[in-house]
RNA sequence: GGGCGGUUAGCUCAGUUGGUUAGAGCGCCUGCCUUACAAGCAGGAUGUCGGGGGUUCAAGUCCCUCACUGCCCA
């Protein structure tokens, strides 16, 4: 029986089940279009697509995922109920570096290695350890409830992608954005592979500052005795020297412009090298000495200086980071055993001048932490400049939003100057580059498909690239490759013309070079060459692989620390889900992901919405137990009733058109909470087009707990109250007697109430959903007794503000009035004393309308406020205890003596307030420049509120005046 | 060094194009086991909106400046 719920939520009891469901039942598949379609299917349901960033597939899943998976399910989830064909496409990235790191640590763990295998049976033994273990992080996403269709799971070294992979590189080198060439990479030499700038993390170092005495040469090549002194970080680099650059305006060096100085190398001065002094206004002359060393093979900016000065490169380590042949004494010493061992003999010589203290930013691998060596290296290149340019203009006129705005301006920031992308990695693991070298002419040859000879010698000695593309390269094609190119035909084109452009990318602003600037710059390429669906080009606002960007905040833990395994405050997503449950954690997130704020995870806070969850499973626990009740007595479930009709189109019916009750009187309370209903679901509407989850999440949980439960709820237990009545059949033989005709009114109102009841629950249900999946797919179905009218929650609609729902704001105000009536009665019990259960008669004075309110919700006062009789009265009774409100005067009916000098100081406070107020309010409306230039709805505004707190201070002094002196 | 943020209640954060007496959750205090829920109900306290200056009829909101702090890039 699903009405028979455990008295607290337990979501682990329910949380297994429907997130197996969910994927064994295919619920979010999005079957690949076949029809023409563009952005929109035939019947023009409007399309919503977006693609998960593709974790490492040696992913685990963190919190950062949860929060990034959280915001894209919940937008995938409301898309598709508001309407939306939604697609949520999924799939894994091979990660080239992370995957070969952690394969080649099994074969260290093993007594092997890569290279004792081989690169064929490495890459099939990567591809082994891929099919056992990379599904992992798929695997916590299903757990999580993530709405995606796993039917179109990709993995960016499948065959259709690589095709992708393939057809971009060479069409990029067809139009000469690829080349090759020997430039100053960022090499680790524990990965043994250049990286690109991004991939290199910049840390600050204590190190040394060496200053070493270099010997001037006179032009007969002797030493004149006269030294220039250099300052370097890096002494081992001095194997590779091959010059010495000082600034063209530094007097204290000019004089030796021209002149050549001895490279104080080994201990044989004969055998030291001759290099040049340049002059170039790069020096710092206040850095050091003002005089550096310049090694282009190892420093970046030395090897400009040394394009600049046609110096030649001498690269003096090898792909370890260990001295090479060049080297000479040093040879095979490692780079840092070197600068020992220099500096060691360049201080047995003299030369060493001082060693000082410098910080200085190191780079270290991204991967492996290893210091990065800038390293002379061939590699291939892609020319960035054009693709950079369109990726610019495309967010420049707005093709593509970013959310929050603000890092539309990293981005260009980034862009506009940005350098070419080192694409090559000398890595096994990954797109191998489709270039073939020539044995006999030494060329290159660039095909899409493998060739067998040479196309420049057409000789059959031809060997394949070693080296293989960055991964980003391949991840920054998927918005194209995922929907079919490059084979996009007239035929099969249906599906990239429905999804593509997507509509959304969320990510974190940690990728936003790797991946998003790459996927703009790659999509806006590429797409641009798919024709329209009539034929005609594509425009650049066509071309973006997405038209918007949400980016979030980081997750950190409670202490504003970022989460790290060393500092050991790792939050494990599913620790934390089996605790408290999915949807708590999800809620969580959401209500703390506002645009551009960290957010600080404190499980305080998901206790708070476990709590919230168990809020609405209670709910549902009452609403069954009455919908019981009425069910023995042979009422029928609203549900029950309408079951099996649909609306136009087959559509899933909005039963409250369909509610019979709605024709007749309708209780204040009912219209309210339809209005509140209404309202809420604008706001979440209008809250999710902003991305703004933390105000959506705020907007249910205020309207769920703070209305329904805490006053609709209680209100509706006064009309919940059913009970036998005859049937039919003893109708025909007698009359009704006196009690049996009330207790067919109140059954009808019962009946009505239901109702509303069950309506506003079950949208609330279908409202909190892509929020709480979990427990309102539960509930949902308990509410249809298990025959629910749609296979799932997800798939039911999202609630929609009504039209003309705005004349429904009257019935929110007179609510208020009733409600701020209860508030202030409750209050007043509070501070005489009344105990909790006693009932004790009110005394009010009211104007009309709140009179007419109270009249006929007096149950609902009488009620919720312990109430005993309602007095209608033109002055309070003096002496009694009793508040004031703008539009009414309340007191209770109580002898017991009040607390004199508590409730002075209360009306002290007020008094102060309201004079405070007052004050403020009259210096306003005394102003003639307020009167002449604020809006005329302010104004007046202001001259209501005037009014009302003159009007309270008034009855606040006189309480104060008649409240009898301390101690009586 | 260059760029971009942040500073509002004890804590974590909202606060729209400037507009009525600055809000929420958690925490805190008081009283209640009121048969949906003690993971609950009711009531309550708490702010020189980082400092200073300016613009304006009106500033948490716009401008300048200082302090502190975070991130990105080099």
């Amino acid at each position: 029986m699903p009405h028979d719920l455990p008295k607290a939520y337990d979501p682990t009891a329910i949380e297994d089940h429907w997130a197996e469901y969910w994927v064994r039942e295919n619920l979010f598949a999005q079957p690949v279009v076949t029809s023409a379609a563009q952005g929109e299917s035939a019947d023009g349901q409007p399309q919503f697509s977006i693609l998960l960033p593709p974790p490492n597939v040696t992913g685990r899943l963190h919190m950062g995922h949860m929060l990034n998976q959280t915001e894209m399910d919940i937008l995938t989830r409301w898309g598709r109920m508001s309407g939306r064909r939604a697609l949520w496409l999924p799939g894994t990235d091979h990660a080239g570096i992370a995957t070969q790191m952690m394969v080649e640590r099994q074969l260290t763990a093993e007594g092997t290695s890569r290279q004792k295998l081989g690169r064929e049976a490495f890459v099939e033994r990567v591809w082994e350890w891929k099919r056992h273990y990379g599904g992992a992080i798929l695997d916590q996403m299903k757990r999580l409830g993530a709405s995606v269709d796993w039917g179109r799971e990709y993995f960016t070294m499948d065959e259709r992608l690589s095709v992708a992979v393939r057809e971009a590189f060479v069409k990029l080198h067809e139009q000469g954005l690829i080349y090759r060439g020997a430039y100053i990479v960022n090499w680790c030499p524990r990965c043994q592979t250049a990286i690109s700038d991004l991939e290199v993390v910049y840390d600050e170092h204590k190190g040394h500052l060496w200053e070493i005495r270099y010997p001037v040469h006179g032009d007969d090549g002797r030493e004149t005795g006269e030294y220039l002194t250099i300052a370097t970080t890096r002494p081992e680099t001095m194997l590779g020297d091959v010059a010495v650059a000082i600034h063209p305006e530094d007097e204290r060096y000019l004089h030796l412009q021209g002149k050549k100085l001895g490279l104080p190398l080994g201990d044989i001065r004969k055998a030291w090298r001759e290099i040049p002094i340049i002059l170039d206004d790069w020096v710092s002359r206040d850095f050091g000495t003002g005089a550096v060393k310049v090694t282009p093979a190892h420093d970046p900016n030395d090897f400009a200086l040394g394009q600049r000065h046609h110096l030649p490169s001498i690269n003096v380590m090898d792909d370890t980071a260990h001295i090479n042949e060049n080297g000479g004494v040093y040879a095979g010493l490692d780079r840092y055993a070197a600068r020992k061992r220099i500096v060691e003999d360049l201080e047995a010589q003299g030369l060493l001048a001082a060693v000082k203290d410098h910080t200085n930013n190191v780079g270290h691998c991204d991967r492996c932490k290893t210091v990065v060596e800038p390293r002379l290296s061939t590699q291939w290149f892609v020319k960035i400049q054009p693709l950079a340019d369109k990726a610019i203009e495309a967010v420049e006129k707005g093709h593509i939003k970013f959310t929050p705005e603000m890092y539309a301006k990293t981005y260009f920031e980034w862009m506009r100057n940005i350098h070419d992308w080192c694409i090559s990695r000398q890595l096994w693991w990954g797109h191998r580059i489709p270039a073939w070298h020539c044995a006999v002419c030494h060329k290159i040859t660039v095909s899409r498909l493998d060739p067998t000879h040479c196309t420049h010698c057409n000789s059959d000695q031809i060997t394949q690239e070693t080296d293989v593309l960055d991964t980003w390269f391949s991840s920054g094609l998927l918005p194209v490759s995922v929907f079919g190119w490059p084979g996009i035909t007239p035929e099969n084109r249906a599906d990239f013309d429905t999804f593509y452009p997507t509509s959304l990318l969320v990510t974190g602003f940690d990728i936003l070079f790797f991946w998003v600037a790459r996927m703009i710059m790659l999509g806006c390429w590429f797409a641009g060459d798919v024709p329209m669906p009539d034929g005609s080009p594509r425009s650049l606002a066509d071309s973006v692989p997405f038209k918007e960007v949400y980016i979030h905040a980081l997750v950190r833990d409670a202490n504003r620390e970022k989460m790290s395994k060393t500092k050991g405050n790792v939050i494990d997503p599913i620790e934390i889900v089996k605790q408290y449950g999915t949807d708590a954690v999800r809620f969580t997130l959401a209500s703390m992901a506002s645009p551009g704020t960290d957010i600080a995870f404190n499980v305080e806070r998901t206790e708070g919405y476990r709590a919230f969850a168990n809020k609405v499973w209670n709910a549902a626990r009452f609403i069954f137990m009455n919908l019981d009740r009425a069910a023995e007595v042979g009422i029928e479930s609203p549900f029950k009733v309408l079951r099996g009709r649909k609306g136009p189109g087959g559509r899933e019916i909005n039963l409250l058109f369909n509610l019979p009750f709605l024709g007749g009187e309708i209780p204040l309370a009912d219209r309210w909470i339809l209005a509140a209903l209404y309202k809420t679901s604008g706001e979440v509407n209008e809250a999710l087009e902003n991305y703004r989850f933390d105000e959506a999440a705020a907007a249910i949980y205020q309207f769920f707990w703070g209305s329904f439960c805490d006053w609709y709820l209680e209100i509706v237990k006064l009309r919940l109250d059913v009970s036998k009545t005859p049937s039919d059949e003893e109708l025909k033989q007698r009359e009704l007697t006196e009690e049996e005709e009330k207790a067919l009114e109140r059954n009808a109102i019962a009946t009505g109430a239901l109702h509303t009841l069950l309506f506003v629950f079950e949208s609330s249900l279908r409202m909190l959903s892509p929020f709480m999946p979990f427990i309102t797919e539960e509930i949902w179905h308990a509410v249809f007794d298990g025959n629910p009218p749609a296979k799932s929650i997800a798939l039911a609609r999202f609630p929609r503000p009504r039209e003309g729902s705005a004349t429904l704001a009257p019935v929110i105000e007179e609510m208020a009035l009733l409600q701020s009536l209860i508030v202030e009665v409750r209050g007043l019990r509070k501070e005489v004393g009344v105990e909790e259960k006693a009932a004790v008669p009110i005394e009010l004075r009211a104007d009309a309308g709140l009179k007419k309110i109270a009249q006929e919700n007096h149950d609902i006062i009488e009620r919720l406020a312990r109430v005993s009789e309602i007095r209608f009265v033109e002055a309070i009774t003096a002496g009694l205890p009793m508040h004031h409100a703008a539009n009414f005067d309340v007191a209770v009916v109580y002898e017991r003596t009040i607390d004199v000098p508590a409730e002075r100081e209360r009306l002290a406070k007020d008094i102060a307030k309201y004079e405070k107020g007052l004050v403020a309010a009259e210096r306003q409306l005394g102003n003639e420049g307020f009167l002449a230039r604020a809006p005329l709805q302010v104004v007046e505004g202001l001259k209501k509120q005037e009014a009302e707190t003159r009007h309270l201070l008034e009855k606040a002094l006189a309480t104060l005046k008649a409240l009898p002196p301390d101690g009586s």
